[in-house]
DNA sequence: ACCTGAACACCGTTCAAGT
DNA sequence: ACCTGAACACCGTTCAAGT
């Protein structure tokens, strides 16, 4: 085994490590190549670009949403939604930067990440039209990945500075972190129902 | 005036120079050093750092807005903010990569930039608990954000990759370049109109 | 087919030393 | 006070040459 070929999955699965453990700005070609024991030109036989890799990177962080069973009426497309949508915070949460990867990636090739695709099916299934399906859909996706990136810097600034909450640990309301005030879940449902709220919910059913 | 000090301001106004025509990827500490005949040490001595400048470039981008009277009541409220995020939207717009620099300065320096805190006055004037007010401020911002930088992105590649459109001028529904479908002001201004209907409107009026 | 070694053209930041 | 010159420790990418 010590001399199998480098594989393209390895590759990918590596870089998922190192952004895991460290965060994109410790995710280089270099460290990459060091981390695979290999010289960092090596890593352009299996790949185009740093870019590419990202976008691979972006596809496996949220591989495993999305693919459930097309929903038959309007409510349980709300369902999905939701369910689609807590799935991707949920997904993204635990990986430092991981918003910004799969914002690189979503500008990159939109076409890649399959879950977000699917969230445009099933805003149409909800009763949208096409047009304000996809305006749905970027509507919500900037709310997800804003969330996630406000509430992954919080816990940066706080892995950087710390002691900044313990100081005041009779505070009750929402605590701040350098400035910031916590968005938590509560911040990011109540986001989510204004947003499902104020969308159109159009009379006809022609399903 | 050929030997003039160099001052923070012309470091301020070459980089925002710099953004403007030639986006962040140009924006490096030796490229803004160069562009001032300077080595780029000297840049250190009114800078501590890349990072801090891009506050400082980001605090300039919006700075005249956000600077209007009190709102008197509640609908005055609602007025100013859609001012505001529009006023935002507009001044971002013509600037590539400016909603990321805003990003990182917003995570940076929360408190730098000041017509994003007038927000969140704003939605307390209008009838919002503080807590929702800043909750609905990160709202508003990632939608006025992401919404610039999909625009942003779409006019990248429509440099990069010219004609995709022009192959197909009878098409008149939404224009697509390179797989994303034009997000213009239609649906920025959809997702402001969704926010805003979703939002908690209080009954009592204690003002 | 798969990888090395070395190069190319860059980065942000620091700092003694100059004026 | 303000800047130079040079260094330090990095980048992404390419490519002849090896096996």
């Amino acid at each position: 085994m010590v001399c199998m070929a480098l594989t393209r999955e390895q590759v990918e699965e590596t870089a998922l490590g190192i952004l895991t453990r460290y965060g994109l700005g410790d995710l280089s070609m270099r460290r990459l190549a060091r981390e695979l024991d290999v010289q960092a030109g090596a890593l352009y036989w299996h790949v185009k670009s740093k870019q590419e890799l990202l976008v691979s990177v972006a596809a496996r962080l949220i591989h495993d949403l999305g693919d459930g069973p097309e929903p038959h009426d309007r409510a349980a497309a709300r369902e999905a939604i939701e369910a689609l949508v807590f799935g991707l915070r949920h997904a993204l949460l635990p990986v430092p930067d991981s918003a910004e990867v799969v914002q690189v990636a979503r500008t990159l090739q939109p076409t890649a990440l399959a879950p977000l695709n699917r969230l445009r099916t099933l805003l149409e299934a909800a009763g949208l039209t096409p047009m304000h399906a996809e305006w749905a859909r970027h509507l919500l996706l900037n709310h997800v990945l804003g969330s996630v990136s406000t509430a992954q810097e919080a816990r940066r600034l706080a892995v950087f500075a710390p002691g900044t909450e313990a100081d005041a640990p009779t505070k009750v309301g929402p605590s701040t972190v350098g400035g910031h005030v916590e968005l938590g879940d509560d911040a990011f449902a109540w986001g989510l129902a204004v947003i499902l709220a104020g969308m159109p919910a159009p009379r006809a059913e022609e399903s």
